[in-house]
Formats: C-alpha cells, structure tokens, sequence
DNA sequence: GCTAACTCATAATA
DNA sequence: CTATTATGAGTTAG
C-alpha cells in the first residue's frame, strides 16, 4: 500500500541555511499566554536574493547588469544606465514581495498551536483515499492547495494508477479525435474552421470531473505516469496531472495558497522556446518564464515572481521537480511530442543576462540519480538506432531481419544477454494460414463497388455497424467484436481507409533477449496510440487437429483466451451514461486453435502483462467467415521506441511464459 | 512562416 | 468574504 506524504507545512522542511533540531523546526508556542516578542526561530534564507551580492544567486559571469564595485573608489557608485537602474528597482520591489511574504510567514508561525514532528510519518493510503487521490467529484473544481508526496507504490498500486492514467488517456483520445470527425463532418455544410479537437476534449472531460490529481497537488511523480511517457498535447498534461499549467511552463503551488507564504514549483516544460535554455540532458539550465512579446523574444526583464520565484523557493527547500521534455517530433499529430522525463533538483539559481540583452532569471537542474534511462535520450537514441542500428549498438544484433523481406520493414533480432539464437530458426509466416475450407463459407462475395473510394454510408460501412473502425491516419477509433474491413470482395483502391492492417507491419520491431521474459518485442520507431502493429500470426487447426497436435507436445495459440481488452478502446461510459460497449458486428466464440511451432511472426514473442500496452482486435479482409477472424494488434498507448511491447493472453497473473501457448 | 482561436490558474478588483 | 474580471503564460491547425 502506498502512502503519501504530506508536506503539512514548508516550515517543516529542512532549511539548508539553518542547524536543524526539532526544536527549532517545532517549537511549541502558545500565541495567546506569551506575547510574541521573541525572534521566530526560522531564519529568512541567508541566501537572500538581492540586493545582496551573493555569489551564488549572482552569476560570476561578467555578463551581470550590476558591476563590481570599484575597490579603488567605494564612496563612487558606479554610474548605472537606465536599464540598469530599471533592473535595481525591480530589484528592491521583489525584495519587499519577499519581505512581505516572509512577514505573512511569521504572522502564521503565531497561529500554529503545536507542530507535531510525527505528522512526517508515513501516512498509509486507504482504499477512500486512493480514490479521491485520482478521481476527483466536484466539477470544475479547483485545484487543491494540499502538497503531498506519493511514495512507497506497491505493485498493486502500481498497476491500479497506471490502469486509471491508461483509461483516462484513452477517453482523452477517443474524445479528440471524434470531435475533430464531427467538425470534418460538418465542414461540407459551410463550417470551414475546426474547432480544436485537444481543447475540446481536455473541456469535456474537466466538466465530468474526469482531469486526475486536482484535489492535491503532488510533488514528485505521478502515480501511474511512467518516465518516458509519451504525449501529443499540452492538455493532455493537464488532464493527467502531469502538469497543470496550458500555456505557462512552470507549475507551482502560489505563494497565497502555501502552508507558509512561499511558493513551491512543482513541474516544468522544456521547450525550447527561450534562447537562453541549455539542455545538456542531465543537467538543465532553465531560464525562468516572462520577458517575451508576443513573437518569443526577449524584449524586457523577467520578474522574479509567480513560477520565477516559486523555482527559486524549490531549490531552497530542496523539492524535487518534474521535468517534462517538448521534443519535435515528425510523424506526431501536432509535430511536437512531451516526453516526461523524470524528477530533478534545483542546483543553483542566478540572475543573468540574456542572448537578447535582457534580464532572465536561471536555474541550474540536476537530474536525480537512479531514475530510468531518460525518454528524449531513448527517442534520440532510437533514431539513430534506425538510421545505423550497428553504429549505434554494435554488439547484441544477430539479425536484421528475420523476415527475410517479408514484412514491410525489417524485423531485428537482438541478443546481447547469451547466446540464444532461437528465433532465427522459425519459418517466418506474415500472415495466419486458414484452412481452404473457411473461404468457403460465411457469405462469400460481398464487398463495397467503390471504386473512387469508401464512403461513409458504403456497404462496408454497413458491415461495421454503420461506421469505420479507423480514422483518416489508419488509427482504431473503437474496438469493436470484429472488423470488417474492405478486401478481396471491394472495388475500392488501396488506399482505402478501412485497409489498415492487411497491409501489414509499418514499425520496424525487434525481438529481443531479456533476463526477465525470455524474449520480447519492443519497436524501433513511437507507435501512437490506436495504430497497428502486426498480425498474431500462425497456423489454423481446427478443434480435431489441435488434439493431435497437443498430444504431440506441439506449442498452440488458442484465440479465445486472449482478454477482450478491444471493449476498452474507445469506451466512454465515462462521457456518457448510456454507452453500450460495441455488441455489432458479432462473433462466435472461436474454437479454433494456431500452431507456431514451425512457422510464426514477430507477435510470438510479446510478453504477457495484466497491464498490457497492446490490444487483440478479431479482422476480417480476406474472407467473411465469422468463425476464423485473423487477430490483429493494435496499440492501447502511446508506446515509446525501445519500451517492451505486452499483451493479455488471459491467464492468471503470475508469470508461466508466453501464457496462452498450451504443450 | 504567419495568424486566428483558443486554455488554465492566479492575482486583482468589485 | 465571495464573485467577477484581468492578466499572462504558449500551442495547434490551417
């Protein structure tokens, strides 16, 4: 069970300038017996920020709006410019903010009776406590000003945040993407502009109260947000939790909300949108936010206020900090994809001169060590594993493709753990092999005539209940029993929308070794949530045969165990209270079996996980028997390159292999 | 490359 | 003290 950690109060917290003991941190006061007239125990921060040269909030650099004075001539103040003098008033106003800020501080040290030093402790999280942590009631509610720290996840809690983030992205998703297909809709009859899709969606969904993490505020990482997550819009950030700000970059608890009158920062976007960031990966050089017209330049100076000051609080407290990358990226809806990537500390902050000649404040970011690899380091690592995979991993490729061409791209195969090379030794098959017989029955011959392409009322439409199950870039919008899609019975081109997967693998996969699951597959390239990533492909037997099969001790498939993880793509039961899961077009229950011990496909060696990443939709192209569907994958999140691929085969949890597969 | 249209959270004001 | 308004922080899609 996981706990959180309240930050009950700021002056709980060690202050890096002064000694601590309990006392000085909890001191028992009884405001109304004595009068107040002692010193407050907790210092002002020796590093204050100004007007006080210190060397470590100043940069040495010589780049300072404010000279050294000459030691040749102190009584001669040195001759300021305008600007500087501009700079040294901004200075002296900050200074009262603080001043004031701190005074508020003290007032409040007066009111607090007595500071209990076990309310540190970990608190264990009960099951109403989870729940309000992550679903929050009231609409439109705010954000709460509770500062807590989640630690101590148990596997259980896990996965049970991570189904709730997973579910929550989905709905976001599924949203976005309807609204724009209605507005596309609409636009034949004269409306020209769409209106946002990832605005809507992110609105929709904050007035059924479904955005997570509002009702505290978390330091830290979000449970159920991995490093190296991947995602397509700033709202979505919002909605997750992740980050809680639309435009601004910095995310922070206000001053007037705090436990003790300081702000507290709690994430930032790296964007690239200040000259004077420098991202070194590891260590970060973050240019506070403000001083920009509206064309990004830096046109006057930054105030150290609102996330300014917040970051500079942080560091002094020592608070860790969530950073989340924004990464340009081709091949993403937007062209720009944020990549969470992980805690970091504030090191040092200074006021300096920026590229444009004005005043920006910086912070200097540590990553935290012990924190999985980076997700901007993995992409870039994985586009250069695409453009020269044995420059980038010189060791562990046994095969660059165990296709042998049959697949669109090719399929690497990579051990750098033994000297296994089992998966070469298979006939790789890139599509199930049905039995002659199941393209014989079940309404053969009826496909659409149209020839310059499906539309929305076409008799493929029909088959799927009246609409396609993709959208215009191929993407699952709702899992469905089964698919049809158009196929050998269709006039329409290839290019037809609702020919997703018969074309095949478009990612270029991987299998490789690993300690933990044997083999597994992980992709090369981002695959974006709803895509199709491959067939599960084999060989068809029938009831009969699979028996003399399993008595030879040979390894089947069987399709039926496999979870219906499809009825959760797409499901807005959330958004609307009548949804019903997709009962149209049905299917049996399938009673046929698939032999892989000869011949099989990349797909053989996904892992199984009860909290998968990849979905099985049943699809029909090639034939129209209900009885033999081919079982297509499809992705149920973003998946980041090089993070392992899994699937539900449907069996207990614990780990017996590649679960479905009987001897 | 440019621009319209939009967002949330917080501070300030009524 | 509460409700309303103002401000400022960038992204997305055409």
């Amino acid at each position: 069970m996981g706990s959180l950690i309240p930050f009950l109060d700021l002056n709980l917290l060690p202050d890096p300038t002064t000694t601590i003991n309990t006392a000085t941190i909890c001191p028992k006061i009884e405001p109304k017996l004595e009068p107040y007239d002692e010193p407050p125990p907790l210092q002002p921060p020796q590093q204050t920020f100004f007007p006080d040269p210190n060397p470590s909030f100043f940069s040495n650099s010589q780049s300072t709006p404010f000279p050294d004075p000459d030691p040749n001539s102190p009584s001669q103040p040195p001759e300021l410019s305008s600007e500087e003098n501009n700079v040294y008033s901004e200075f002296y106003r900050i200074s009262e903010l603080f001043r004031s800020a701190f005074a508020k501080r003290m007032q409040r040290y007066g009111d607090v009776d007595v500071l209990d030093p076990d309310s540190r402790a970990i608190v264990p999280v009960s099951e109403e406590n989870r729940v309000s942590t992550v679903v929050v009631a009231r609409r439109r509610s705010q954000r709460s000003a509770e500062l807590v720290r989640v630690t101590d996840l148990g596997i259980e809690d896990q996965r049970y945040f991570r189904d709730v983030v997973r579910r929550t992205r989905m709905v976001y998703d599924s949203l976005r993407i309807f609204s724009m297909m209605e507005d596309d809709k609409r636009r034949g009859m004269g409306i020209s502009r769409r209106t946002r899709g990832d605005l809507r969606a992110a609105s929709v969904m904050r007035d059924r109260g479904l955005w997570l993490n509002r009702d505290k505020r978390i330091v830290g990482s979000i449970p159920g947000v991995y490093i190296g997550d991947l995602f397509f819009f700033r709202m979505e950030l919002c909605v997750i939790g992740l980050h809680g700000q639309a435009q601004a970059g910095i995310d922070y608890l206000p001053a007037s909300q705090s436990s003790n009158g300081e702000p507290i920062a709690t994430s930032i976007i790296v964007s690239g949108g200040y000259e004077d960031d420098e991202d070194a990966g590891d260590v970060i050089i973050y240019t506070g936010h403000g001083g920009q017209d509206k064309f990004n330049r830096q046109c006057f100076h930054q105030k150290l206020e609102g996330g300014n000051l917040a970051l500079e609080r942080s560091m002094h407290y020592g608070i860790e900090l969530r950073v989340i990358r924004g990464i340009k990226y081709e091949g993403s809806v937007s062209g720009k994809v944020y990549v969470y990537d992980g805690l970091y500390k504030i090191l040092d902050s200074w006021f300096d001169v920026g590229k444009s000649g004005f005043g920006v404040y910086k912070y200097k970011l540590l990553r935290i060590e012990g924190q999985p690899d980076m997700g901007s380091s993995i992409l870039k690592f994985a586009a250069n594993l695409r453009a020269r995979p044995l420059t980038a991993r010189p060791m562990g490729y046994i095969c660059l493709d165990i296709s042998m061409k049959k697949e669109n791209v090719p399929v690497f195969l990579f051990n750098d753990i033994d000297s296994d090379h089992d998966p070469m030794y298979y006939d790789y098959l890139t599509r199930t092999v049905f039995p002659p017989f199941a393209f014989h029955q079940g309404g053969n011959g009826t496909g659409c005539d149209c020839v310059s392409g499906c539309t929305d009322d076409c008799l493929c439409a029909m088959k799927n209940g009246g609409e396609f199950a993709y959208d215009q870039n191929g993407i699952l919008l709702r899992g469905k029993p089964v698919i049809f899609e158009c196929g050998t019975f269709c006039r329409c081109p290839p290019s037809c929308r609702n020919r997703v997967s018969q074309k095949g693998v478009r990612n270029r996969l991987e299998v490789f070794r690993s300690r933990e699951t044997g083999w597994g597959v992980r992709s090369l390239d981002l695959i974006q949530a709803g895509a199709f990533i491959c067939e599960y492909a084999g060989v068809v037997l029938t009831r009969d045969q699979a028996a003399v099969f399993t008595m030879n001790g040979d390894t089947l498939v069987y399709p039926n165990r496999f979870t219906d993880r499809w009825a959760e793509w797409g499901d807005l039961s959330q958004i609307y209270s009548d949804y019903v899961r997709p009962t149209y077009p049905s299917i049996p229950p399938l009673d046929f079996a698939m032999d892989v011990s000869r011949m099989r496909n990349v797909a053989c060696y996904i892992s199984h996980s009860s909290s998968p990443n990849v979905l099985v939709q049943f699809v029909l192209y090639d034939h129209n028997n209900l009885l033999f569907p081919h079982l297509m994958l499809f992705a149920m999140e973003n998946i980041p390159p090089l993070r392992e691929l899994s699937l539900d085969y449907g069996v207990a949890d614990e780990w017996t292999g590649k679960l479905p597969i009987c001897n």
